[in-house]
DNA sequence: CCTGGGATTTTCT
DNA sequence: GAAAATCCCAGGA
């Protein structure tokens, strides 16, 4: 059924911009005792270097940010406002500070144990308009599950555990592609980053893509 | 429809 | 001691 492949290192050796797209309609895989979990990816964000200001390692190499100035390919997982987590790859090469956060997922296989990892019941058949979106857009349960960066983390089981973790030789978290789907760039679509309201000019910055019209992305 | 606030703890100043 | 690459819910219009 599935012919899926996993991404080589240097898929994540390469500029993060082109990693950040490269990344949309790729699968995340997850393997946790028996479970398998997978989802596509079709929401990025690029964090470029010790000039962004939105990025972490704007601020030097620290105890935190010392994974993004490791080799291309590792997991940078952090803790946000002291309850959720972010998943990120490691870019372009050693030393150069760089990642990419994945924003939002669309499940493929595993969802009933997301929505356990998730902890939503039955109120996931609530009817929910998210921001930014028209009221026609209401939003099952599965497209709830994986739509921003720390509900994917829950949903996936990624923690702080999984910090530093390698990518391409790790048999439990890993990122694969489907040879038969391709990407055209016309799917893409690029927009301002979320939630980086003190990163001066760099808040401006179209350092966000998407799938067009998808809609399990966090938002528009 | 939209706005605002609370949760919770690591990290850095 | 302040801020944080978020999420969820309550309340008012």
């Amino acid at each position: 059924m599935s012919s899926l492949v996993r991404l080589p290192k240097n898929f994540y050796q390469q500029n993060t911009f082109k990693v950040a797209k490269g990344l949309l309609g790729k699968y995340l895989i997850r393997k946790d005792k028996k479970q398998i979990l997978i989802g596509k990816i079709v929401e990025t964000e690029a964090y470029y270097g010790p000039f962004d200001l939105a990025s972490h390692a704007s601020r030097g190499k620290t105890e935190r940010t010392k994974i993004m100035f490791d080799q291309p390919g590792l997991a940078y997982i952090y803790l946000i406002y002291g309850m959720y987590y972010c998943f990120n790859i490691v870019t372009e090469s050693q030393n150069f500070p760089a990642a990419v956060l994945i924003r939002a997922i669309e499940p493929t296989a595993g969802i009933k144990q997301m929505v356990r990892n998730r902890k939503c019941h039955p109120e996931l058949s609530r009817r929910v308009t998210p921001p930014h979106c028209h009221s026609s857009t209401e939003l099952t349960m599965t497209m709830r599950l994986t739509n921003g960066p720390a509900k994917l983390c829950q949903a996936f089981k990624i923690d702080k555990k999984l910090n530093g973790h390698n990518l391409f030789t790790s048999k439990i978290l890993y990122l694969a592609e489907n040879t038969k789907e391709k990407i055209k760039p016309s799917q893409i679509q690029s927009a301002k980053r979320i939630g980086i309201d003190y990163a001066g000019q760099y808040k401006h910055k179209p350092w966000r893509f998407y799938l067009k019209n998808n809609p399990f992305i966090s938002c528009k």
